[in-house]
DNA sequence: CCCAATTTGTACGTATGTATA
DNA sequence: TTATACATACGTACAAATTGG
């Protein structure tokens, strides 16, 4: 429930009350989730601040959002295994516009950075064997 | 420049004009970005759309927020590197917001994953010996 | 220590554009 | 075509944190 007392902000409120419901498995991954007009209308709060939910749940990879359809609980898919090499260094940061779009990856996903080659970590990992 | 009719939208022009300056050099690392109202009357936009290209720079990880302050470009300190074990396998993700908020990471930074372990992804490394 | 100015954060409203069903 | 839904962009107002006098 949302209260206008707690001194936390709203959208992160709601955003909260959404990522449990994630987490929690009540909303399983690949469903949708409701519209935003109606979170708003169930929540009494603004659209824009249901908008300010969703884009902080997107940046944490959890939902994925597009223009005319209801956004969806991001579905995980088994990560394609790399075996390091000796030497080889591996970190990650987020991807640029132009990794984003060669790669089509989602808001919210990092990128694992091997030499100067950028793996989509929901569909990469790296090991030692 | 911001072009009304050019069909990108106008806070991701921003964002690219602001990217660009960062990646160039010309804004360097450490430094403060002009306040949003400034920008927001630079490029004759609405506050708004200052924001929301903001956020998006936030999520790529190259400025950080506070309030009461202006924004600033991310500096980027030496990471620390650790020498993954025989069968030890490392992804990345966002963190949650437990995780945030007990390392301090900045938004739009990942943790790397080693087995049930989140390390911020701007201040470690991996590494096969 | 307090006060005022500045700046970002939050939240509301409205309107229009564009993609999907 | 029509309805629905998210994206973009403008506006306003106030809250909260920081800075500096």
């Amino acid at each position: 429930m949302i209260s206008r007392s707690s001194g936390l902000s709203l959208y992160r409120q709601v955003a909260d009350a959404i990522r449990q419901q994630i987490l929690s498995g009540e909303l399983a991954p690949g469903s949708l989730l409701p519209s935003e007009k109606y979170l708003a209308e169930e929540h009494d709060v603004g659209r824009d601040t249901i908008r300010d939910a969703m884009a902080h749940l997107r940046g944490e990879g959890l939902v994925e959002s597009k223009r005319g359809y209801r956004s969806r609980v991001r579905a995980l898919v088994p990560r394609e295994r790399i075996w390091l090499h000796p030497g080889e260094i591996v970190t990650a940061r987020m991807p640029t516009p132009a990794e984003k779009k060669e790669h089509g990856i989602h808001e919210g996903v990092p990128v694992l950075v091997v030499g100067d080659k950028a793996y989509p970590a929901d569909r990469y990992e790296f090991g030692r064997e």
